[in-house]
DNA sequence: CGTACATGCTTTGAATTCGAAGTTCACTGC
DNA sequence: GCAGTGAACTTCGAATTCAAAGCATGTACG
């Protein structure tokens, strides 16, 4: 992309790395993107949503605290409380609050949430196998996942400069 | 995360795609985050506004047309005209019709908007530099960067869905 | 107890984003 | 010329997002 601007030999980016970086950024985009789009159109869903369902569908008992919701999900405090409020009103999910603490807020899912989930998993799941693993051998899959891995680790472990580590991600944003 | 939602061996993702799909979400999502982050603090930018003042900056005589620039930086046309509009607020590029095609907006650099890149760019590089590559060595960058390469051909050559690309195709370079 | 601080979540207001509709200009074919 | 079609932007309204401020509850400590 912008080569000359950003890859100043000075500055400590090999062409190698900034293609690396560049083409990390596009394909995490156009992959949220396509994905986000499917499940718009197959389930009225955003991909957030779509994250919080799934999370608290794994979850034991579907029940999950808007804390722990958070941190599993790459969002913000506020957006979270929103997006949780749309999918009560949808009937997806319900909202309670903890009887351990009662600052807590406990969010589960319905049976409508839980139905939903399975109506969108396998056109979910399929656009990401056409999108990104088609042109990978099992091999690369085990090679870009293994690196993967390590750089997600490496990012946890570092801390961010201002408080928020917009979650196991987030930004995304 | 939500492994036993997605991970439906019927569905046809493996435990291990399945990780690397997360990781990828995750990893693009956070270095995003971070280097977004940077660049407020340090510029006054987002991400995007970057996006459209490096790769003007790498232009010959720091010019393109609009529709060139929505097709290298992911974004959505009229998102980029907002974006736009709010650097040549700043003065950092300026805006004029085509003498060629009076439909086309020819956006060029200023000055301004040249230092600025280049005050930002040390810290943009660095950020990169630690939060992506600090892990891997010189094979892992190498074959990182091969697989992405590849996923990204893949994803420019299938047809989306709906009509926007997010960001899709730009000539060789 | 009582003050101080910490935690969990929601509300608020501003900024950003998108898609759809609208406008203007260019390019056919007739 | 003059429709009809398409391209390049912009404007518009609605939805989403964030950070900061607000509230209520829990915990530490004198």
């Amino acid at each position: 992309m912008y080569d000359r601007a950003v890859s100043d030999p000075e500055a400590g980016l090999s062409a190698e790395q900034l293609g690396a970086y560049f083409a990390l950024v596009e394909v995490g985009s156009l992959l949220q993107y396509a994905v986000d789009e499917h499940l718009r159109a197959d389930g009225d869903l955003s991909y957030v949503q779509f994250q919080i369902l799934a999370r608290l569908t794994d979850a034991p008992d579907g029940r999950l605290r808007m804390t722990d919701l958070a941190d599993g999900v790459v969002y913000s405090r506020s957006g979270l409380t929103y997006q949780a409020g749309l999918l009560v009103n949808r009937g997806l999910i319900t909202r309670a609050p903890s009887p351990d603490d009662e600052r807590s807020v406990i969010v589960t899912v319905t049976d409508a949430g839980r139905a939903l989930v399975a109506h969108v998993l396998p056109g979910h799941v399929e656009r990401v196998q056409q999108l990104l693993f088609a042109p990978l051998s099992g091999d690369d899959v085990t090679a870009f996942g293994a690196v993967l891995g390590r750089i997600r680790e490496h990012m946890r472990a570092v801390p961010p400069r201002s408080a928020k580590p917009r979650a196991a991600r987030r930004k995304a944003g």
